[in-house]
DNA sequence: ATCATCATTTTGTCTTGGACAATTATTGAT
DNA sequence: ATCAATAATTGTCCAAGACAAAATGATGAT
């Protein structure tokens, strides 16, 4: 199946991998892995199977390993590691519901016209809003996971964004009245640590048909920007997506800076599925724990405004 | 203006300029630029100002300079250099319409709804197909322009992608025709260092207006990947973007890798406004030079399947 | 004068091994 | 048990050297 002879400089190995050529090269020192081999001209040429085993690695320091315990370990160890971590952080993988595994499985067939056609429905059926919190949030879970196990390949992952970003899109477009201003205004976007956005899509989704006027800046916008942006627009709201990809020092003092930069009048909202943020939270930032918080949230900003 | 107090390290730089760290530190030792301060624990610490040298050396650079003749020149002498290179790539700037200045001056001017409605109406007017490559073309390359040479904020750059990405996705929602299949099936993505993505939806638009069967992977697919999801998806070709934000190297290194990666019968088209890509071509990939290309090609394509 | 071939310069990336700040884990005191 | 201090871990940075690949310039032939 792998060829032998194939082999990599180090620059691959670090794009395919996301770890960088340092880094590569200290494990080397340190764990004494990988060890490539060496090409005529005396430089690193990695087979596939390295760079196999270190998109492993890499997964599993994602999900929340450290490099010192598995770097060095043996590939089936490594590959016990990571379904042992999949049972602690799913114990009952049959409660997600049937017509969600479907969803799954048509990803993992690579069926994208089936994809779009049984996400159109869902969306026809259970409207808007309903297709959003029962159905695009809980995938997005489902998904997740199934990748941190390996289960999902990135081009699955990145193929199920692109129909539900373009699902979503169509619904928000729709559904904008910009006659209709009754606010608050909400600014969307992440820190520049956070390349996920199906988060800000699904915020913008809910927020659009509560009749906010909305503006988002796709993801990854510099701090500093980020406050440049929201007085331009004169939002009343500065939304903000985490998922786990994000460090959770990263969130703190990045939510720290941006409330010291901002005037107290503008709201800082936090969402989505991020480890840090479930344990503590942020001064002076709400906590949006669900979709169904932003209505909540909504409703009282208004209240309060009078 | 600048804040001569604010400093970067060398990792910011990298990213902001496009160039790798050991580039930098290799300018240092050989040119004599950019020198930058050292912080409390030696490390280098650019100012602003050279950062703003070193995009403007860049900008030069993919215009098809030499570092040697360049890098140790003072800044007047850049800039003398920058407009007479500008003089003679586009002689007549005036010539961009009239129309095209003003969608610019909506997104200098933070006027949202403004070019919301502005771009839906050009749209409407001139269809999707002349939209996309006599609006969303030619305004991407002004942007584009305009962010390097520091007249617009990165917030606004994003301001203005998230506008037309909702746009391009609405039409090509309503243009998709998944009963009609009459090939090539395309697959589109773009290499982990490329991040803008308003090349594959502008490539997407013309494709599906020809009935072309697509799949975006979205941005930053491993090339690894990009072969996995071809063969998956049984794609005729793979259809990249490239923009000036990534290196020539890793656009032919990773050409190179794909072609390998890919049988002979799956095609490679290379599209974007890349510098690297204008000068050189690479073996086995179809330059597409500009949005009319596609169409020649896939007619091509369609006449040699008989 | 134009084109092909060879030599030379330029330039980016890779190399090693050392250092250290930042993050994370562990210990000890309250 | 909670918090602060200490210790280990880990990624990134540094220096200076090396060299292949690309670009340029020079040479000679048509």
């Amino acid at each position: 199946m792998i060829d032998p002879s194939v082999t990599l400089p180090i620059a691959s190995v670090a794009r395919d991998t996301g770890l960088s050529q340092d880094t590569l090269r200290v494990w080397e020192r340190r764990y004494g892995f990988p060890t490539p081999e060496r090409d005529a001209f005396g430089e690193r040429a990695y087979s596939l199977a390295q760079l196999e085993k270190l998109r492993l690695i890499k997964r599993l320091l994602d999900s929340g390993q450290r490099p010192g315990r598995i770097v060095a370990q043996p590939m089936d160890e490594l590959a016990r590691l990571s379904v042992e971590l999949a049972n602690v952080t799913n114990p009952d993988k049959s409660n997600s519901k049937i017509e969600l595994r479907s969803h799954l499985e048509l990803i993992r067939s690579h069926d994208v016209e089936g994809l779009r056609r049984n996400l159109a429905q869902a969306q026809l059926r259970l409207g808007l809003a309903g297709f959003v919190s029962g159905v695009v949030a809980p995938l997005n879970v489902m998904v997740g996971e199934a990748w941190s196990r390996g289960e999902l390949d990135v081009f699955e992952e990145h193929l199920y964004t692109e129909c539900v970003q373009m699902l979503l899109r169509n619904g928000i477009s729709s559904a904008r009245q910009p006659e209709l201003d009754i606010g608050p205004r909400v600014m969307l976007t992440t820190f520049p640590q956070e390349p996920h956005g199906l988060g800000l899509l699904m915020a913008e989704t809910i927020l659009t048909l509560e009749g906010c006027p909305c503006l988002s800046l796709g993801t990854q916008t510099p701090i500093h920007n980020i406050v440049r942006a929201a007085t331009a627009y004169r939002a009343d709201i500065v939304a903000l997506s985490f998922t786990a990809s994000i460090s959770a020092n990263a969130v703190f003092n990045g939510l720290a800076e941006l409330r010291q930069a901002l005037p107290a009048t503008v709201g800082i909202w936090a969402g989505g599925h991020c480890p840090a943020l479930q344990r503590r939270d942020a001064p002076g930032v709400q906590r949006i724990g669900a979709l169904s918080d932003i209505q909540t949230q909504i409703a009282h900003w208004r209240a309060v405004q009078t």
